[in-house]
DNA sequence: TGAATAGTGTCTTTAAGACACTATTCA
DNA sequence: TGAATAGTGTCTTAAAGACACTATTCA
């Protein structure tokens, strides 16, 4: 019978995405458990038939043990498999990433921050997966609206264009990006509502639509 | 322990596309075990921890089993997870999408090409399945040479205008679309091979690369 | 010859990007 | 006032697409 086939361990590992600092960071758990205790690695964990409905909500389940809340955006990356990438032996990973708002950060959440370009070694394929759920990332941000999930609930048209910039990683003319964001109206202004300082006030904007938002031409 | 947890069932599934009469067509396999004996399904299998060395070779290995032969063009689509997709229990299915070029088939092979715009009723949430590879498939066409695949080794220019037209489901202007195909050097003429008929022969191409090429730009 | 497909040159439209400018606030 | 950031109008360049034309074969 094909169903006494012996079956691989089936795990979720999520790439966490924030901006700190103006930089594009990756949330980084200690592990608690071997193989590999106390090593810095992706969040992740098995499967859990009894209670998960499918890999997205073990996902889902994992981000919220590790930040106890929600990912704004969440989205499938690739599965990872073979013999040799956990020691437990023929494992599959179901890979993920998700973005962060860094206003959702607390002190108290068992992650750190470490920035894209300083990674530590991460164990397992990790630093694969990572490299994959990059690229990706920048591969939408080009042609959607997806890096405004960075940014909290309200933000000003230059926030957006920095947080662009910094996914896609590539300066953007600020006042064509300014044409371009307007015309694909993923974003409204937010009536009466300005952010200050020693200049001129800015227009707070919020997304039209809470779903990823593809555009017919690159930003 | 972690290990011990119940662990789902882990399978791969192969949507695989070729091109018949000018139509996008799917290679179906009548199921030859329960659940669902005798119902056309898209060729699929277990995971075999024993002799996989991925999921990858999982699908080659289907693939081989169905066709007698390795697709040109061979891609991880999606995993697609839960407790209902499958009655055996809460399952796994890593899905894979792969290109067959038409002068590759043979009466002999265990499979039934059905033009996508009148399949039958799947099993299981293979529907879902090849809805998502269509998209993929289309998606890509567009911005690389993928369309390519589904021909044979040698062929003319309007060969593959007609195969990226039915493949994306648009008319392209055929002066416009030699102009930016030469431009992309996916493929290069075959010195002195030429095909005729009752007109002008027409110049034998072939991809300069058996990998994918991304474009910078839609065709 | 003309029917049929192959192949080229060039114009128009539209998107992408650059840039010069004006606007409003606070120190 | 000028430093700082916000925001607008318009020009240039390049890609996408349309179209008119020429080329070569066979019946």
């Amino acid at each position: 019978m094909e169903q006494t086939y012996q079956q691989p361990l089936v795990m979720v590992d999520t790439a966490l995405f924030t901006i700190l600092d103006e930089r594009l960071c990756l949330l980084l758990a200690r592990r608690r458990e071997p193989p590999f205790e106390g090593v810095l690695a992706l969040p992740g964990g098995f499967v859990h038939i009894e209670e998960d409905l499918d890999t997205t909500m073990a996902a889902r389940r994992v981000i919220r043990g590790k930040l106890g809340i929600d990912a704004p955006y969440l989205e499938q990356l690739f599965t990872f498999s073979g013999p040799a990438r956990d020691p437990r032996g023929w494992s599959i990973s179901v890979a993920y990433y998700a973005l962060i708002p860094a206003d959702l950060l607390t002190q108290s959440q068992a992650v750190e921050a470490v920035p894209v370009e300083t990674l530590p070694t991460l164990p397992f394929d990790h630093r694969q997966i990572v490299d994959q759920a990059i690229e990706r990332l920048r591969g939408k941000a080009t042609y959607s609206s997806l890096p405004a999930f960075l940014l909290p609930a309200e933000f000003t048209m230059n926030d957006l264009h920095r947080i662009y910039q910094q996914t896609i990683g590539t300066r953007l003319d600020q006042a064509s990006f300014r044409h371009k964001i307007l015309e694909q109206d993923i974003i409204e202004p937010i009536p009466d509502r300005f952010r200050g300082g020693a200049h001129r006030p800015a227009q707070l904007y919020r997304l039209t639509s809470r779903a990823l938002t593809p555009f017919e031409r690159k930003i």
